[in-house]
RNA sequence: GGGCGAUUGGCGCAGCGGGAGCGCAGGGCCCUUACAAGGCCAAGGUCGGGGGUUCAAAUCCCUCAUCGCCCACCA
């Protein structure tokens, strides 16, 4: 037996033991044909990413399962890799070149990207490193990258396949333009933020003034886009403007003449009710636009400077033009007037930057026809969200659905396999690279445009497992583990990533990805602010691991995993957590030191004492109850079972109420230390998914058959519930509840007296029924051992000693002789107040048993318990005021 | 403009139709050879306000307030 530290130092194990689940290979996923798959697709963290705080929660939930599965005899697979995030790693390497004073352009394309690949391959693996110290059992043998080879064919596979079927094409919309990242965005890579601006109310001179009406006053908040307007647009029902339809005015500053259009897009109650219309830079505007056949004038270059279209404003950034033009329009008594008007403004979701609407060519996806089966899918419970209510969200993102916008104008990604032919004008999308034109044998050319990381990510739960296969062992690999398990994520990335998943797996391999959603809460500060490295607010999972070890942080983070949806994070319940794991490092530490002699078995316990049969019973539930609960995916509850079980009861009381008879004779140690190592055991086996390093270093020491156990806990069997279930006994619970009642009473007693616990106390015990009585003479070692009693009458007529004090619960009637230290003031008020207490909770108990409805309507076993507990209220009443009497 | 979540002891939270709980902090006693990162004991709450449903409401419904998220092309 190897001694154990008093205090349990986390950094000690985690390495070593980390080490050795590697070498023992048991995160491999094998795809055992006996077994039942149980795997898990982790969301894949960008290459450019560390940990933060989502991830731990996240990563802790998915071990969690992983080691549940693994060890209930599933086939276990925790997929993991990482996402090459088009934008953020173009964007570090491009501040890498900076540095050096050099740009993307000026190393051209491929070496670029050879860059990129440089950089992945020295910081690539820093996230990865730190889902190990967390203890993470992902395959690490079979490591993934959304830009690897096989998965460069997957996507090609799906851009040619949904070409062909007419859901990928090229249109000229109006886009979101990130002016800083240069490159085009989807909608929902757009974050809106309530900005307080102003609205500018801009008189355009009417071509032909009239008396009483010499111009037009159009309210806009961005008057920089004026140098684009090609016409002013009224609601066709607007009696103000009615005449004016028609007619002409002359823009500003620019001195164009542009119509005067009736649109019912126009919202008459809006401004003036009159809107100018700048078809390149709105995306309503491009809409009036089309409906009109009017001009697209793009007056902005790609970083969102005014181009040559701009006259004289060119050169000039957006935020510049507008300060020149508003002053301008001042000068020349354009500017009728300036109004505050708090306004949504779009900003990239990587840099922050303005978002620009903006016109150009772009790649989109049909969405409409994949979102139905999708939509479907999840109504009819093949998918399932937990907590359910973000199936709401998904239907009404799904239900509203637009195209999406699949081109970037970067360099690193996956190149649209598109290839062009400036021969004879003809494109092909293809699986291979193309050179010469099959048609006219002209060059071809390749889109130079990349493919939207998320186009890449969709495909995870099955790209990962070697789709499209190449062979039968992919194949087989395939059919073996698709559909996945489950996935659990953040909330931000629903759309972004979990709903394209549902619609792309649903279209390519005609199942759904994984049957239950996780959606795990959003991890927030004390304060209520996003967790938020640029910031300061964050929190860094690696600092929280060196304070509370990797198992503190774990067991921490799953207890605060409940249903909420913003989670306020507490680091308190890691220290509690951490505290936790002492615990029970020495609950170990006592087992190991008192276990020497102990006769290592396989028997299952055949408890005979009370003692025994309680915790024994105990654990059954709470098998059944952990099991249940992980399966539920209920991590909050189960965490805090466990460790009530673990700590109050199991080190509380068992321990304590087993230390006697490990000094008893040599039968009654056996069974006790036979009863130690087996309920340790389980209640390691149920931590180890929660805190998977303590358990695994202690469970290591614990004697145990070792023949009939494999080498490490990270595979040992989880426990039965079915067959624990045989141990359940109310019987020894309600016992126990008795031996507890007296002990605390006694406790209590002395507590309110300062009696010092060396000073043995005598007690009388008046039990409720012979029966009981017998129990408590039996099982007086233990009260003895616990309350330090000298002594223990125990009786059903156990008449009260002389000045003594005296305690009520569970039936019983506790007298403890205080001779001399009674404070008969003090014993009266006590008594009085619980008379009082105990008064006022049977007299509301009896008025509800007295309501006719009550008895009428409410559950008969409802009825009997009330009738139970006024019985029982009565008794304790009586008691008290039995005792009140003999104080006088 | 819609949707969602939260509001429970000093702080952080659980409970979500039938006797108000946990952790931390604070108080008292105790270094009792597993653990002072501990043990024992005690104290602390009209469950955000108002209305309703029900025999019964912290729990269900409505409403208001406060805080926070998400979605949305009002210039």
């Amino acid at each position: 037996m190897t001694e154990l530290a008093p205090q349990f130092d986390p950094k000690q194990i985690e390495t070593p033991l980390f080490e050795r689940w590697l070498e023992g290979g048991y995160f491999k996923g094998v795809a055992d044909p006996a077994k039942a798959p149980y795997d898990i697709t982790i969301p894949p963290p960008n290459v450019t990413g560390s940990l933060h705080m989502g991830h731990a929660l996240n990563n802790t939930i998915q071990d969690v399962l992983i080691r549940k599965n693994r060890m209930a005899g599933r086939s276990a697979r925790w997929i993991v890799g990482t996402d090459h995030a088009g934008i953020a790693t173009q964007n570090k390497v491009e501040q890498k070149l900076a540095k050096e004073g050099l740009s993307r352009y000026d190393v051209g394309r491929e070496a670029f990207i050879e860059k990129c690949w440089e950089w992945r391959a020295q910081y690539g693996s820093t996230i990865i490193d730190q889902l190990k110290a967390m203890g993470c059992s992902c395959d690490y043998s079979d490591e993934w990258f959304t830009m690897n080879e096989s998965y460069q064919r997957a996507v090609r596979e799906v851009f040619v396949d949904w070409y062909e079927a007419g859901l990928i094409y090229r249109g000229r919309r109006i886009i979101n333009w990130c002016p800083r990242c240069t490159t085009a965005l989807s909608d929902i890579e757009v974050e809106h933020e309530d900005v307080p601006g102003k609205l500018h109310y801009l008189n355009y001179p009417l071509v032909e003034p009239s008396a009483d009406r010499r111009f037009i006053t159009v309210a806009t908040t961005r008057p920089e886009t004026i140098l684009g307007d090609v016409a002013v647009a009224v609601h066709p029902d607007d009696e103000r403007y009615r005449d004016l339809v028609g007619a002409y005015c002359v823009l500003p500053l620019v001195g164009r003449t542009m119509p005067v259009i009736a649109d019912e897009y126009v919202d008459p109650e809006f401004g003036t009710g009159v809107v100018k219309i700048t078809p390149a830079h709105d995306p309503n505007d491009f809409e009036v636009g089309c409906r009109h056949d009017l001009e697209q004038i793009n007056v902005l270059d790609e970083h969102g400077v005014i181009n040559d279209l701009g006259g004289k404003y060119a050169g000039l950034d957006r935020y510049e033009a507008r300060a020149t033009i508003l002053a301008d329009l001042e000068a020349g008594g354009f500017v009728d007037k300036i109004e505050d008007h708090e306004h949504a403004v779009g900003h990239c979701y990587r840099c922050h930057t303005e978002i620009e609407p903006y016109l150009s060519d772009q790649w989109f996806v049909d969405m409409k026809p994949l979102a139905a089966p999708a939509i479907e899918a999840v109504r009819d419970g093949r998918v399932k969200f937990h907590p359910q209510r973000w199936s709401n969200v998904y239907f009404h993102w799904m239900e509203n659905i637009r195209d999406w916008c699949i081109s970037r104008q970067l360099w690193w990604g996956h190149r649209i396999p598109v290839f062009y032919c400036d021969g004879c004008g003809k494109q092909f999308a293809s699986k291979e690279d193309m050179t010469i034109c099959p048609d006219c044998g002209a060059p071809l050319r390749q889109d130079e445009d990349v493919l939207d990381t998320w186009f890449s990510s969709q495909l995870w739960p099955f790209a990962t497992i070697h789709w499209p296969a190449q062979n039968d062992a992919e194949r087989e690999s395939l059919d073996y583990w698709y559909p996945t398990s489950a996935l659990s994520t953040a909330p931000d990335i629903l759309f972004l990533w979990v709903a394209r998943m549902i619609m792309s797996g649903l279209y390519f391999k005609d199942e759904v990805p994984f049957a239950d959603v996780i959606i795990h809460p959003t991890v927030f500060n004390k304060e209520g602010k996003r967790m938020s490295k640029s910031l300061g607010t964050g929190v860094d999972p690696l600092d929280l691991m060196e304070s509370y070890g990797a198992d503190g942080m774990r067991f921490g983070l799953m207890l605060q995993v409940t249903g909420v949806q913003n989670l306020k994070f507490s680091e308190e319940k890691l220290l509690s957590s951490r505290n936790f794991a002492n615990k029970i490092w020495n609950a170990a530490r006592f087992v190991l030191m008192n276990t020497a002699d102990y006769t290592v078995t396989t028997a299952a316990p055949a408890p005979t004492h009370t003692v025994d049969k309680w915790i024994l019973s105990r654990l059954a539930t709470v098998a059944r109850e952990v099991s249940a609960g992980i399966d539920a995916f209920e991590f909050g509850d189960v965490t805090r079972e466990l460790y009530e079980f673990t700590w109050n009861e199991f080190c509380d009381w068992y321990i304590e109420l087993a230390k006697g008879r490990l000094q008893g004779t040599p039968a009654e140690r056996a069974e006790v230390q036979r009863m130690l190592v087996f309920v340790l055991d389980q209640i390691l086996r149920l931590l180890h998914p929660m805190m998977p390093f303590i358990t695994e270093e202690i469970w290591g020491k614990l004697p145990l058959e070792r023949s009939a156990e494999p080498a490490m806990l990270v595979v040992a069997a989880w426990p039965d519930a079915e067959a624990l279930a045989a141990y359940r006994d109310p019987q020894a619970e309600s016992a126990i509840g008795t031996i507890k009642a007296i002990i605390s009473a006694l406790r209590t007693t002395r507590a309110r007296y300062g009696i010092s616990p060396k000073v043995a106390l005598h007690a009388a015990v008046r039990a409720a029924s012979p029966a009981q009585a017998e129990f408590i003479t039996s099982r007086q070692a233990l009260i003895e051992g616990l309350a330090h009693t000298e002594s223990l009458e125990v009786g059903t007529a156990v008449v009260k000693p002389p000045s003594s004090v005296s305690v009520i619960g569970e039936g019983l009637e506790i007298f403890i002789p205080l001779e001399g230290l009674v404070d008969l003031e003090a014993e009266r008020h006590r008594l009085a107040r619980e008379q009082e207490k105990l008064q006022g909770d049977l007299d509301r108990l009896q008025r509800k048993l007295s309501n006719e409805g009550f008895l009428a309507k409410a559950a008969p076993e409802v009825v009997e318990k009330d009738r139970a507990r006024a019985a029982e209220l009565t008794d304790l009443l009586a008691k008290v005021v039995g005792q009140i009497d003999d104080l006088r």
